[in-house]
DNA sequence: TGCCAGGTGATCG
DNA sequence: CGATCACATGGC
């Protein structure tokens, strides 16, 4: 199996990427390495000192999909020096989450996921993604069936069913199907509005810019939020959600759930970076309190 | 058991 | 506008 080596890399850290909350599709193994799913692929990313392997990859693949994927045009160094310049607080959380990058994914992939994300909690997103991509998307390329194994027998709840098998379905899909049909993705009253938003895509096009985006059923403000962070590139975006809420409060003094002065805090404090520094202190706020 | 989870839509002043 | 409530689901 073929594998790609990238030397050198800095401020990166496989563990800090995948489990900051910005992405849903992967699985780490029992070496800190993680499978994962995205760009219609499944890969194993590892990191052996200052080389990130991703497998199986070749040098094209690297450069075509992987290299943007993990950002790596952007020196991450220089963006924490600017934001812990005279920030105590951002020094303790961006030490903590050093290795933490933005993901360039896939633009409808996170509007479904942050849709579904909306008043839940991150273990339960992820089955639910899991069960969506698993019952209605399309194998991904080397997640194709190992020979000698036979397809057709895969039971439901089997516990040792494998995973980050299937893309996410596309807009067609999800567009075509009923509540009834996504019963068994229990996404709750979520279901209704990934229907919505998919038929309202095929209608007006991807949407480009935060107004299309709120108007987008499902889509309000802080899911827009991480749309544009994590699949418009927008890196000054930042997103509130509950923990930002807490942490705004007791790490940095805002009025407690006072959202507008939080935002307008970090467009102060944070400017363009804004996104990477929410990035840092929500990974930082959800490890210590040890949370799943 | 009631509360919480990367909130939003509908409704009411 | 801003505040309040319902909304599925599952873990603690």
């Amino acid at each position: 199996m073929s594998e790609y080596r990238y030397t050198g890399i800095k401020d990166f850290d496989a563990v800090h990427i995948f489990e900051c909350g910005q992405c849903f599709r992967w699985k780490r193994l029992e070496d800190d390495s993680y499978d994962i799913a995205a760009m219609g692929r499944r890969v194993n990313v590892r990191c052996e000192g200052s080389d990130l392997i991703i497998s199986p990859c070749t040098e094209e693949e690297f450069a075509v999909i992987w290299r943007d994927y993990f950002d790596l045009g952007t020196d991450y160094g220089a963006i924490k020096a600017r934001l812990c310049a005279d920030d105590p607080v951002m020094r303790t959380a961006a030490a903590f989450g050093w290795g933490i990058r933005i993901l360039r994914q896939d633009l409808w992939e996170t509007i479904i996921d942050f849709i579904i994300s909306q008043n839940n909690n991150i273990p339960r997103i992820k089955g639910c993604i899991e069960r969506l991509c698993c019952r209605f998307g399309d194998p991904l390329i080397s997640a194709l069936q190992p020979e000698g194994e036979s397809a057709g027998a895969s039971s439901d709840g089997d516990p040792d069913e494998e995973i980050l098998t299937h893309d996410i379905p596309g807009p067609q899909v999800l567009a075509s199907l009923t509540e009834a049909d996504l019963a068994p993705v229990r996404l709750g009253y979520r279901a209704s509005y990934l229907i919505n938003t998919s038929r309202e895509i095929l209608e007006r096009g991807m949407p480009e810019d935060r107004a299309q985006l709120l108007a987008l059923t499902g889509v309000g403000p802080k899911v827009a939020s991480c749309i544009e962070l994590f699949g418009m590139n927008h890196m000054d975006s930042f997103p509130i959600d509950v923990w930002v809420q807490r942490l705004m409060h007791e790490l940095y003094g805002v009025e407690e759930k006072n959202k507008k002065a939080m935002a307008a805090f970090a467009a102060e404090k944070f400017g363009e970076y804004g996104g990477i520094a929410q990035q840092y202190l929500f990974y930082y706020e959800r490890e210590k309190t040890h949370v799943q």
